[in-house]
DNA sequence: CACTTTTCCCAAAACGTTTTGGAAAAAGGA
DNA sequence: TCCTTTTTCCAAAACGTTTTGGGAAAAGTG
């Protein structure tokens, strides 16, 4: 059951170099060897250990991610799909994904510098990424492989996979501009991240390009320890506006908490006010009337972010890796004309 | 920065075997020189290579744990309480937390087999146990050690760590029955899982303690795929009856269609019709009014999880380790007596 | 046939630890 | 002082691979 080299290489009475060899398919052994290598090793359940592979390798064959409860990171399917992605192509490659859970940003540094100066990974991938953010510049300073899911403030090149928020928002406020609305509101993300920044770009270029004024007391910002709540209590706040939108643009995380406030106001979504969200989470599909969403897509990023971080590792310029995705405009129920 | 063993030894003037002692505190360094050996280790950032230590203890000091996102498992905190326990106990343990993404049940198992057969793991962590489970069948059959988060249908002893969910219904069940409630539905979750067995064994001791009789027709299945839309139907068709439920009981998974649900019969939650949902999520709390839950500890059940299959994997006979940890009942707004 | 090239295999070293089994030096006991 | 015990250290082996640097046999070449 759990046979090592030398064992098998006993059994089949040649030197354990000889079957390491063959079952790496080096051209200097025989193919008939190879072949009896290979039919033994099956037979015999051989698996090289993998400890004493990374031993002399020098490598760990393992990639670190540390995640943050706190962030409402789990909120649905979004960052799964991401995981799902990573995880998958991590193991095609033979690679292990080890998962860090840290409770705020001090235990997601320090769980971090566990993997990388304990050496035991060989890369690291960072999701949630904020506008000034220390993982990077560590990780830069030490010269050690990782990318970005996402982007941040900081000059030196380094490798990223980043959705292109600005021009979903873009895309979505000409939409509804289009469709006739002049007051388009943004629910938007917390400040300090980097993503809102690119949505918050998208808006006001939107806007721009369809010739609608930006007005300050249309944007809001809603907390991630705190979605519902806090973008409902914004929700109220915008329709207290003498003149309130016929449109709200905002990450669907938030969407409880502004369909609260509309329900709250006796306005119908869809109807009185157009919605769209970013992210097609399982709310967005099965919610009557179904809203129309900015869908990114998660698994696909994901395993781009690997196969980059394995470049990475193998040496690699990381400036060479930086892509921005395309975000998929579905359109539901939730963009109809203003009334 | 990356200095080893013998190039610390070196600069210690000390043997690789002392300084290695000296750094596990073994008695028979003196006192002296562990001070000067663990000083100098602190100076040059000694980190002893986790993957040699891993080969000559013959330990990968790692634990594996399989989700699959289909199951909609990361709906909320529960899942991710759960995993950040798991997480933080196993790096107190100097351990390591490889995670398995997998899309279906065949994919679970094959992830499971390659960190088993692979030699990649210590141990196993598995969750979301169904009734006739092959994993822990797989598992006892190579007698390797795991530590279930819940119960399987197996007369083998293992070893597990569950919440009683008997328990918790039953008393909910009573409770409600206490103040009034009649006719109490159940909206429980996917048979073939472990867990709405218990859900349905509390509810039924429940009644029966109350002296209330069972009603099949206030029985009803949601869906794991699909928790909305499933308990959105069935909400529906439970107030079709002649003689519909005052009150219901269900995983709060399951929340999202039952408001929908209500909201639609133009029944109030918790006037109209009383709630209790399994699992403190987050949409129980910030809901108007408040939703009454039952809640799990599931921080603490990840940490007695990894704890137990410490044990476990240094000899422990598992079936030492059978915990079932009680569930906290939390009142909120959605449990009044009937009007 | 004699020489060169190609094919096929292997012994030994290396990866960085921990453990084993002493051995030298110091301390204690008579 | 001599013998025993304790203290303190270390050389060598081991964990299970892969890689290095050949070397013997077979095949090709003239």
């Amino acid at each position: 059951m759990t046979i090592n080299l030398k064992q098998l290489s006993k059994l089949l009475k040649l030197s354990p170099t000889t079957v390491s060899r063959a079952l790496a398919d080096y051209p200097d052994v025989s193919a008939k060897t190879r072949a009896r290598v290979k039919q033994m090793a099956i037979q015999q359940g051989y698996q090289p250990n993998p400890v004493a592979r990374r031993l002399q390798k020098g490598k760990t064959e393992t990639i670190g991610i540390v995640i943050t409860p706190e962030q409402n990171y789990f909120s649905d399917t979004f960052f799964i799909d991401l995981l799902s992605g990573i995880s998958n192509q991590i193991t095609r490659a033979g690679y292990e994904l080890i998962l860090g859970v840290a409770s705020d940003e001090e235990h997601e540094m320090q769980s971090m510098r566990r993997m990388v100066e304990g050496k035991r990974v060989d890369g690291m991938i960072l999701t949630l990424i904020r506008e000034q953010d220390p993982r990077v510049g560590y990780l830069l300073d030490r010269d050690f492989p990782f990318v970005l899911y996402g982007r941040t403030r900081e000059t030196r090149p380094y490798a990223f996979v980043d959705m292109d928020g600005k021009q979903a928002f873009e895309k979505a406020c000409t939409y509804l501009a289009g469709l006739g609305h002049r007051r388009i509101a943004l629910l938007n993300g917390e400040p300090g991240f980097m993503f809102p920044v690119g949505c918050r770009e998208g808006y006001e270029s939107g806007l721009f390009l369809s010739g609608l004024e930006l007005d300050p007391d249309l944007i809001r910002e809603w907390k991630h320890k705190d979605p519902s709540q806090s973008s409902y209590r914004w929700t109220l706040e915008l329709f207290k506006n003498e003149n309130p939108p016929t449109a709200i643009l905002f990450q669907t995380e938030a969407i409880n908490g502004i369909l609260k406030g509309l329900d709250e106001l006796n306005l119908q979504p869809g109807k009185d006010v157009a919605l769209i969200g970013y992210d097609d989470l399982e709310i967005a599909r099965i919610h009557r009337p179904s809203l129309s969403v900015l869908r990114p897509q998660a698994r696909e990023a994901g395993q781009r972010v690997v196969n980059i971080l394995m470049e990475v590792i193998k040496g690699e310029d990381p400036g060479k890796f930086q892509e921005i995705h395309q975000v998929e405009m579905v359109i539901r129920e939730t963009s109809l004309p203003p009334s």
